[in-house]
DNA sequence: GCTTGACCTGGAGCGCGCTCCAGAAAGTAG
DNA sequence: CTACTTTCTGGAGCGCGCTCCAGGTCAAGC
């Protein structure tokens, strides 16, 4: 398969293909007689992982890192998953972070809903200059678990 | 307060909040009479609120949007609150697919352990060229839901 | 008064992760 | 064969979000 094509089924542009392959992101692809780089479906999975690992927020020094591994062969298998378990923990713990911050946007649009409906002062400081310190965050009333679509 | 105490106070350099007050993500700041910079709480509050939309991810232009329409006053509240219920829907959208990548995170895990104790031939692909179609992904045995922690 | 240090402005520089371009060579169609 | 398209390489350019710097002002301590 030739860049055009595994662009477009990669989702990478051919530019990023090549700027992968040169900074080592991707391995040396094969060449055909003319010069041109012929890509497999291997490498199509690992394009697809690639992505998944840059989904994740994995740094690119990390991603290299990992690629540079994986080039070496199986010896590396072991440092390999170490690196995928500590960065499965730093999703993780992402995961919680963003819960938190959910519950301050939802104690935030709560707040906001109060000062439409009633005709308070801005006080605009993120809802709770008082409470908020990564605890529970209570709701202030109970109506809170909604979206833009949920009323929208 | 001078802008030095802010910043220890607020974890923006000074460089940054004045480059924050360039861009218009911190309203003008009140001068004293020398012409320095002089803030008070509810400016720390709202950098507070900044840091947190910072890292909930939101995008520099939305969080210019959000500050601009606050120096609009409660005219916007409405409009920011739609902002906001925006964004807490992006990050359960985010929260759903981290939760997804992790899956395949454990996956692919559980795939290299294999590898190590056996004598496999490398096949580094994502551990999943057949299965993995956004769905449920089974583990392929029942070991997984460990972190880095949990083993080391 | 003098030194020291925090602060001011405008603008340059930087690291990241691409993205685009020029000029050449090779494959493909008619 | 010509014409067109794709790919090649090396390198320049870009947008973001700061970060740093020069040269100057102002305030406080000795």
């Amino acid at each position: 398969m030739k860049i055009g094509d595994f662009a477009a089924k990669s989702g990478l542009s051919a530019d990023t293909l090549r700027y992968y392959e040169r900074i080592g992101l991707l391995p040396r692809t094969v060449r055909d007689a003319g010069g041109r780089r012929s890509y497999g479906m291997d490498d199509l999975a690992w394009a697809a992982f690639l992505r998944k690992l840059q989904a994740m927020d994995m740094p690119m020094r990390d991603r290299l890192e990992y690629s540079r591994l994986r080039a070496e062969g199986d010896a590396t298998l072991r440092t390999r998953r170490k690196m995928l378990e500590a960065h499965r923990d730093a999703l993780v713990a992402r995961q919680a972070e963003l819960a938190e911050l959910v519950a301050t946007l939802d104690a935030k649009i709560d707040h906001y809903i109060d000062m439409e409906s009633g005709t308070q002062e801005s006080f605009d400081d993120g809802g709770q200059t008082h409470d908020d310190r990564g605890s529970g965050i209570a709701p202030p009333r109970e109506r809170s678990r909604r979206g833009a679509s949920a009323r929208a």
